[in-house]
DNA sequence: TGGTATTTTGCATCCGGTTGCGCGCTGGGG
DNA sequence: CCCCAGCGCGCAACCGGATGCAAAATACCA
């Protein structure tokens, strides 16, 4: 069907070793052997079989995307960014949902069995040790959005949960809200976990300011709504900080739901910045996690572990900042 | 590094034939051999490399999921849904983002370098020529939400984007407005060209109403938006049948700006129900587009293509039907 | 022009598996 | 007990391409 090397070789009249060096980069071909061969390769249609290939030269360029967060709109921008970002470095990322397989060690061993040069994992909620059986494996790993203490032995990229879990209570403080509330995606998330402390940590330098928490069961709107509509039947906090902005939009449409008015009655903020939360209808005040650069320092770091495998761990920290529109009250 | 079949059969003591049939689905093999083997192979934690065995026999289970919208929240759902589907089915997606690489044709050279067992292209923006050019590469295709009519030989699955057009024209028409209006997506798109053809269709049998159009440059929210801010200056109709739900929600957000009221002032009907349609801020009319039976019916037809690569092309078209909310007046 | 240094080239082997073919073994019927 | 059928196994070739090695071709220099 499709021209094979042999194909070439046998209309060009060379050995197969030559056209296969002439798509090698950096093989020892001579002008007109290369220039023979392109022109009957071209004839052909050929171009090598990049799965042959891979035999020899063990590398596929292929680069396992996991990701079990299929839900947040944020994470279309998350792949739009990463499958952007690997095509230009002729890389092809194997998308990998892990919402409905149960068992990731099973994705372990399909990515293997695939023999992919590296896995990116994008995601918070999948437990260090899921990134670090790549690692283990001898595959280069990259767990964006995760967790940098408590695995030093995998590459992380993403922002510091703890110090923006500080800035979210820093500025429900500056507002003058006196009983806040933390209202976190899933518990088992490394990120709502961090998020939780650093919001603590701070609150707690003010005694005279109150503090609470609960948490969705997913990062999502529907969980957000419904966690909302639970606390608004037991009593509710002057301001809530949300995990995540789409768990933030969910908490406004209870809200709304209530017949209470934001921030009036009471006060929001989110985390990521996404698109959807600067939409005139939302106008959500939030943290922004600079996403982009976190996508883009993650494939950097990918390339580069692909020419080093053996490069020591290295955290990536990103900072955020304070988007202000008008889900919270003005600052006092 | 990873155990071979040479290694498992070391070990056994047998002929890697033997091995390599243990590992075949329906190849002959004695229980007592077999029970050798996979406890060789299981001390070893072998897994036979899919690439090396796609040589022989041609067959990879990769599957190139190819789109060029990751601006359009629905999308999300769409690829959540294509992942598992394949997944499910032991297939693989190869994702391919068409948004930044210029040249559609080489992204049909990279998947043949793959060898992709099949190919699903996710779009109605991108001509039905890049479908079929897979088709002439031998490679089973699934062009999802594209056009039916105009390519008899490529796999549709989707709505009639033509019926759907007059479904719209026929909601704003039971609804008593008088100057109706298409803002749809970019032109290109044969989604677009249908739906706005339907929707003439529809209006022209209604003489005493007057109907306009025009084109947002995307599928996204930026787009809508900033279309119909163009179109607030200049006059506007009663009532807009956007051609998908994010560019309505863009539109809501442009009417707002202009203090106008909704559906008061005047009446939005999207396409989709995308999950955000129906939050409560949002609360969009909107034509559903059975999203989940469509992608599973492409993978069901991609998997149908496999075993019999020769099947003639169809079609397979479902049925839309309205969602109201409260971005439409009451019907008369 | 001769001789050596340097490229280029082809041969053969290998990457990790699969599979057609033929042989040996087992088993059942006569 | 013999014969033949049929299953199970190993051998060897092959899938498409990369590469070490040595031979061949070219370049360089005196």
């Amino acid at each position: 069907m499709t021209p094979t090397l042999k194909d070439v070789a046998a209309r060009a009249g060379v050995s197969t070793s030559a056209v296969s060096r002439t798509f090698t980069e950096g093989a020892s071909v001579s002008l007109k052997m290369r220039e023979k061969v392109e022109k009957a390769a071209a004839e052909l249609g050929f171009r090598p079989n990049i799965l042959a290939r891979s035999l020899t030269t063990r590398r596929t360029k292929l680069i396992g995307l996991v990701s079990n967060n299929f839900h947040n709109p944020i994470f279309l921008e998350v792949f739009d960014l990463f499958t952007r970002g690997l095509q230009e470095r002729g890389l092809r990322p194997l998308l990998v949902n892990l919402s409905s397989e149960t068992d990731p060690a099973h994705s372990v061993q399909m990515l293997t069995q695939y023999s992919v040069d590296g896995v990116i994992v994008a995601s918070s909620t999948l437990p260090p040790a899921f990134s670090k059986a790549f690692q283990d494996r001898g595959i280069p790993v990259v767990n964006t959005f995760g967790r940098y203490a408590s695995s030093p032995d995998v590459h992380v990229v993403g922002i510091d949960n703890v110090e923006a879990g500080r800035m979210a209570a820093r500025e429900l403080v500056a507002r003058g809200y006196g009983r806040v509330a933390f209202l976190g995606g899933p518990q088992s998330a490394t990120s709502t976990q961090d998020r939780l402390l650093g919001f603590c940590q701070e609150i707690a330098a003010h005694p005279n300011i109150t503090q609470t928490h609960s948490f969705a069961e997913a990062y999502s709107f529907e969980a957000g709504r419904a966690e909302m509509l639970r606390l608004l039947k037991t009593g509710h906090a002057e301001a809530y900080f949300c995990g995540d902005d789409v768990l933030s939009i969910g908490v406004l449409s209870a809200i709304q739901d209530a017949a209470l008015k934001v921030p009036q009655d009471i006060g929001v903020i989110g985390l990521n910045d996404m698109e959807m939360a600067g939409w005139e209808s939302i106008a959500l005040t939030t943290i922004r996690q600079p996403i982009r650069q976190i996508v883009t320092s993650s494939v950097e770091l990918m390339v580069a572990m692909l020419a080093e495998p053996d490069r020591f761990p290295e955290a990536r920290l990103f900072s955020c900042a304070v988007i202000e529109r008008k889900t919270l009250r003005p600052r006092l």
